[in-house]
DNA sequence: GATGAATGAGTATTCATTCAT
DNA sequence: GATGAATGAATACTCATTCAT
């Protein structure tokens, strides 16, 4: 039973969050456009007409879910003046969180865009760099901090922000994939061994997280939608 | 055109190096047996014969660049009577040096394989859980070195190495993608992220390598086949 | 050249009739959907689309070819209060005249359908139970009607049935083989040898067929289509 | 591990047991060389080799399982001076204990070679002539016992003959199928049938069997093969 | 004589995509 | 605006058959 007549933003939502969800759980070749349009209950053509091909779709797809993740960091760190491990923590917070609210999503970003070439690499390419420039800027602005002289050289930061960044993806998967692990508990973990270090872990001198706000985590609407 | 006759391990090695390729570039869906055999320059069926199907196919695929790589990484470790740093080290420059010398596995392994569902992600399950109990007991074992107390909580330790091991991936890709970083730059960048943590890189206080062995990095016979 | 656009309910006749023939004439194996979508006058995804497979196509038609043999013999047999020679001779002719208006599904049904195993060894099963569970108890009433006293052995009974079955089936392949052979032909040499049995035969005391109604045989709507 | 060398009579008989077998239970193009050559234990090319092809193959099994039923029956009918009624019920038994014991050998003749055409239907429409024609005359021969005038038309008794025989084959199938029911009696079910009629059976005016000779029944080597 | 190595030619099935209404 | 009807192009997989040794 096909439902009736519907502003075009609605239908064409509902067939992103279908696709979503197929291709998060499918990936992108095992996920037909008859899935996805039955998903939406909607007819293929329709489907055709408002998104105009897969990989189209797929694209469209990638970049909702790109846009709703890196708000979702942009509202978690919180204002520029303050510390960096502080923007770190909410950041990385808020990533845990959404991933985990979000699984087909992360999944599209993490693995299925990744794994089918042009042009989907290149609009995963484009997520990654704005994540890593971010993260960049919070080293750079933490060497300011400790007033760090000479200035690490630009590349090294580069593969230091890469290997947070890749740490974190690591985690995202761990957190979504083991019982009772939460994003709090995610990204403390990570701010220990990103901002401590090993070697002072093990001289038990963890990095120690900043005294709670007030509020709960920061607020996302609800779960994944469909 | 008929095919040389040739023992029948020296065929199914080429059908494994063409397959390595195929899957790698364009993925396990994208990637047709007929590419596959046209590749190793066979036709189809002599395939079908020797390797049964497209799934065994890709999980022989799997599991010999898998066992390629633990076995380098085994092999650069070095004895197990190191200090848990310096194995770490030598460990990381043999794993960048691995995925450098063979995209395509690395590919397979760590894009191809988790994206396409079962069996293969239970494949890379076992690999990846081998490669994490690893940097597991090197961290327990530089816990101990280090007369540390109390001992970190098993979780947080297992946080820990996921995070250690998803940094390496990420820097893999990235050395992969960068002109000019060799698998030594990179491994430094994350023993000095691993070991000295953000903090104490700020405070300049990075992680030493130790000082070199005579020759070159742990050799490997040869580059990517085909 | 794309077909016109017809209703389903049709197009899937078109198939079915399609598929009877290229079944009856090739065998189950030897007829290719290539085959029978072109005889049909569409694509093969078509048929795929209605039909599924080739298995549930094939199921179909036997069921198809199955329902109208049964009817045709039903409605031949007449009313129940018929004494049964008389029901069996009109259910004879009903019977050869089906099977030679619609070789091809006579073909089917006999030949192709028992041959390939499950699933559809066991719709041939089913039909051939209820044309011998018909003839069983036409054999009851007739030894009813003759007072006969001790009842035939159930056993007995049945092995009659089937041998009274299979002569048919014998006769429908010889009559649709020769030449100017005709169904009330037929029918009256099976009625001899199973009502009077050779040894009457041979005293010259055949089975004589009922004075006739007055029309022609049993009225069917139209020969195979196709 | 194949065997050693051997005549090749002996190899050959192998290679065609395999081949009834195969063909019996799986049908002549479910049935493959590969299945086949493995089954006899020796290598395809040998096959080839020694059998041509595929459908030269078929061909010999059916002549070697006709050749062996038709003989089974000669032997079993007896000396040509004996009643008809009698030669009949000698031949029947011969024929349902063969059937019987040759299962795949029954299933070859009477169900797959018919069901996949030429040249294959030309040996079975052989095979059946030949039956037909010795039950043909005997039913001429009991004509003439009875001092029967007028003669049957001729197409009268090739009738009869086909529904006798075809009677025989299904018999034999439900003798097959049906737990517990031995060629003795499925003869003398046909038996009762084709020589009483049902007409004499209602009036429990049953054909009798004439006494039983000294010896078992008769004698055949062996069981199936393979 | 016997076999391991190899393939040409199919076969069922699927999917993204487009018309005609 | 919305859909039922339709297909071109691929894809995994199989099999009878043949050489080279």
């Amino acid at each position: 039973m096909r439902a009736k007549r519907m502003p075009r933003a609605v239908r064409e939502r509902q067939m992103l969050d279908a696709a979503v969800r197929t291709f998060g759980q499918r990936g992108y070749r095992a996920a037909s456009m008859d899935d996805i349009a039955e998903l939406a209950g909607v007819s293929k053509p329709l489907v055709y007409l408002y998104l105009n091909s897969k990989e189209d779709l797929f694209t469209a797809v990638i970049r909702r879910e790109a846009r709703a993740l890196t708000e979702a960091i942009r509202a978690g760190v919180g204002p520029a003046g303050l510390p960096a491990d502080r923007q770190l923590w909410n950041g990385l917070r808020a990533f845990f969180t959404h991933t985990a609210r979000h699984p087909d999503g992360w999944s599209v970003l993490h693995l299925q865009a990744r794994t089918h070439g042009e042009p989907f690499a290149a609009e995963i390419a484009a997520l990654r760099e704005e994540i890593v420039a971010f993260v960049t800027q919070l080293i750079a602005a933490a060497a300011r901090e400790a007033h760090r002289d000479p200035d690490l050289p630009e590349r090294e930061v580069a593969g230091l922000a890469e290997a947070l960044v890749g740490a974190a993806e690591s985690l995202a998967d761990w957190a979504g994939a083991t019982e009772g692990v939460t994003a709090r508990q995610a990204a403390a973990t990570l701010m220990n061994f990103a901002w401590a270090g090993l070697g002072d872990l093990m001289a038990d001198r963890p990095w120690t997280p900043p005294e709670e706000e007030a509020g709960p985590a920061p607020a996302e609407p609800a779960a994944q939608t469909g």
